[in-house]
DNA sequence: CGGAATCCAGTAGGATACTG
DNA sequence: CAGTATCCTACTGGATTCCG
């Protein structure tokens, strides 16, 4: 993360063999990163009730503050998460997915499931792969 | 990349509202890095046909050498691609995509039309933050 | 409480040169 | 041709400290 500039969206069409364009770069760039993923899916099991920063780093395992801080700015950059600012004493922020966080999130559905599936069968052709040449 | 360890399957179902488990760090590592699905993809437009290494490093627009063949290695090694190298002189190699490969890209689909249908508005969203909070 | 600011280590990944 | 091997730099992301 880090000031990520991300996402260009390279590749045209060009007429595949039945498969579409592509996105470029690690996916999106914001979705190949550590946290962004795993914040969102927080915010969305929230549902309709808003969390707190601190009520989030507490769910999101060992992420840091400053980690947290991070993908909330990019998210709240991308329009993905809202948040609101009450300036009490002491100071409260909430966050909430938007609609088009919730959607994107609904666009992982696909691979998310994929992964689930095939996870340990990818973990094992690698197991196989690094013994067979061992050196 | 360089040595990667990446997707570790953390998160366990414990019933959300509606949302199923989710990919953990970066949605699987393999896939947040820059030049993986590009490699997939460029494989999949070849359809049945295999391409060679420097067919590959032609497509793929600014791809180093080094690169393309650390993404080869490392979606061999998740058997996502197959290698086939024959020992000639000059040598030849030839890559395709498994069918767990193409599996994999069409899980993509979901989060990539998402991504074509949506990168202009968080572009534009990126845009309105950044001069918003001018500094 | 919710950050922002520093400091710092590890690593992704680019450029270039060499080789079987 | 299809890689290795080096070198080098920028960035990711962790730990820690300070602030309104």
């Amino acid at each position: 993360m880090e000031e990520m500039v991300v996402a260009t969206s390279d590749e045209q069409p060009e007429g595949g063999r039945g498969f579409r364009p592509l996105p470029s770069n690690g996916i999106c760039g914001r979705l190949g990163d550590k946290w962004t993923v795993q914040v969102l899916w927080h915010l969305s099991r929230a549902g309709a009730e808003r969390l707190r920063f601190s009520a989030l780093k507490k769910e999101i395992d060992g992420i840091t503050q400053r980690m947290l801080t991070l993908a909330l700015r990019n998210l709240e950059r991308d329009g993905l998460v809202a948040r609101y600012y009450f300036p009490e004493v002491p100071p409260r922020v909430e966050y909430e997915l938007t609609d088009m966080g919730s959607g994107m999130l609904r666009a992982l559905e696909g691979i998310n499931s994929w992964l689930m599936e095939n996870l340990s069968r990818i973990e094992e052709n690698r197991r196989v792969y690094d013994d067979a040449e061992q050196r």
